[in-house]
This record gives C-alpha cells, structure tokens and sequence, in this order.
DNA sequence: GATGCCGGGCT
DNA sequence: AGCCCGGCATC
C-alpha cells in the first residue's frame, strides 16, 4: 500500500515535478551529499513557480506559457495558460497540473470576462460555488470550524498558499476568491484566511500528532487519501524532508518541524533491486508476467 | 539501452 | 472493473 501521491501544494498554474510521491528529477540544487549517490539528494528538482504574480492577467493572458525563472532550485514548468487542443479546456489542464499535486491554492478572479475561465470541461466546485450567493459558500459552510479561532499557518506557508492576492482597486466586479485544489476538495473560500484555516484544519495533520486533530480524529489509513499529505508513512522510511524554508534539509515525520508544507517531502524512492516478472520471463515470454507486469504497474509478484 | 511503474486513457 | 501505454526515473 502506498501512500497516496503528490502530496504537495502550490499556487494554481504551476506544477510540481513530481511523479508517484517522489521527487523527480534530482539535480540543479545539490545540497551537500553524505552519501552515495543511490541515497542522495533528489529533491532538489522541485519545480515551483513561485515568483509568479498571480494576477489572471499575468497567468491567462496573451502569452502562451508561463514559467518561473530558472534558478538554482527553480526549473520552470510551462503551463499552457491560453488555448489547448479542442478537446481538452484550458483551464482543465492547469487544472489538472495543480492537482497533479494534492493541494493548490489559489486567487480566483470573479466576475472577469467569462473567457478567461470558460470551460466545458468539470470545474464542478467552483462553478458551484460561483452560482451561489456570495457569502454563503464561505466558511460558513465549513462543517469543521470550531467557533475557537486558531493560530494561522505560518507566514511562509502563507505566501506559498495564496502569494498576494493582488489587491488591485477592486473594480467592484471583480472579487477575489481561494479555491482549494487539495485532492478532490476545491473548496472556494473568499478570503485567505478563511482558506488557511480550512486548510488547516481539514487537510492538516497538527503539530501534536494525529489524534489532536480537532474532535474526529483521523488516525489510521482508512480515510481519503485527500485528507492524509502526510500519512504516517509506513514503518520503512518514516521520514520527510525539507527542501526549502527554516527547515531546509531537516528530517521528521511530520509538517510539525519548521518546514512550509510544500516543501516538506518525502525522500526520494530507491528503485528495488529484485528482478521482476518482465526480466525473469522476457519479453517473449510476456504471458507468463503477471498482471501488474502485464500493465506496467507495479510487479505483484516479486516484491521487493 | 533496459527495466520498473505512475498517471491516465480507453473500453 | 480490466486493459493498455506514454513517459519518466532508475538501473
Ligand atoms: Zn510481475
């Protein structure tokens, strides 16, 4: 069993480099490495956007991508911002590259011209939100909010959550809003912290551990997947680590140590050495694979 | 280049 | 659900 995927979050139009709940992509960063290179850094490929503006103008417009600059722990990811191929919205797309990660925050520009979100495609939750009185899909809806405020998350978590929203004089149509993009939740807040504490206190462990969450605890691993980014991960490798933030490079098994929850991953995953049905048997022989081998998914029968 | 397999598509 | 494959990371 393995623990759900990406676990990361980020600002709407961006995309993490990650692939099965792994760091990919190794290079560029290299922080100091104690050890060989099978066990090393491979987290250093994070890809984030983060000096992004996320104004609508600056993700939608004219241009057709949209990246960060390079730097030494920045590639960049380009992410069609304008049209795609029919078939496929645009706004599904990146849509689908923020929710290749597990969550996404991000500020929604309402009441701008239907163009610059139009989709066909399932963008149910916001759509609903959207033809909802404003106000009524705000926290008020949050089923989970004690009425005893919390501490907010803590500033750099902030910053990566929403950046700035921008606070342009708001054209009175125009309204800024937060939508959740953790796994399957795209929750539509109005305001940041109203989205932090969601956030908070629906899709983050406590700092305490587990069973302090709230008055429902979430303990085992029974519940969606989109409840648990950091699942207690099974007794093999029960780390994460930092890769940016007051925490960098630091180890836990928990968002609990000073680390911006987008940064806080687990190591990179050794590939097993055993030999599997598709190097036993032989490409000729594929009948014999079993079935995880016959699809490409993971061998069912030489585990590791 | 070969192998392992995630993510996602199709039926 | 079963089945397949693109693409990527690792060997
Ligand atoms: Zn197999």
């Amino acid at each position: 069993v393995h623990t759900g995927r990406s676990r990361f979050w980020g600002r709407m139009p961006l995309r993490l480099g990650v692939q099965g709940g792994w760091l990919s992509r190794p290079p560029a960063l290299s922080p100091p490495r104690p050890q060989g290179p099978a066990v090393s850094d491979g987290f250093a490929g994070l890809e984030l956007a983060l000096p992004l503006e996320p104004r609508a103008a600056d993700l939608w417009g004219p241009g057709s991508w949209v990246g960060a600059a390079p730097g030494p722990q920045s590639a960049h990811i380009p992410v069609p911002a304008q049209r795609a191929p029919p078939g496929r919205a645009r706004l599904d797309e990146v849509m689908a590259a923020a929710a290749l990660t597990s969550l996404s925050t991000s500020p929604l520009l309402l009441g701008t011209p239907a163009a610059a979100f139009s989709s066909e495609s399932g963008l149910e939750p916001w759509k609903e939100a959207l033809g909802r009185p404003p106000g009524d899909w705000d926290l008020a809806s949050d089923p989970s909010s004690p009425s005893t405020p919390s501490p907010p998350l803590p500033p750099e978590a902030a910053h990566f959550l929403f950046g700035e929203p921008a606070q342009r004089k708001r054209k009175n149509s125009a309204q800024v809003m937060f939508q959740c993009l953790w796994k399957s939740c795209g929750k539509v807040l109005s305001s940041a912290s109203g989205m932090q504490r969601h956030i908070r206190v629906v899709h983050l462990v406590p700092p305490g551990g587990p069973e302090m969450a709230g008055g429902r605890a979430r303990t085992g691993g029974s519940g969606p997947a989109s409840r648990q980014p950091f699942p207690p991960s099974s007794s093999a490798n029960p780390r994460y680590v930092c890769v940016q933030g007051p925490g960098r490079g630091r180890v836990g098994r928990s968002p609990a140590l000073q680390c911006p929850i987008p940064f806080l991953v687990p190591p990179r995953k050794p590939r097993g050495d055993a030999k599997k049905c598709r190097k036993v048997y032989g490409m000729d022989r594929r009948e014999l694979w079993c079935t995880a081998c016959r699809w490409k998914k993971a061998c069912q029968r030489f585990l590791d």
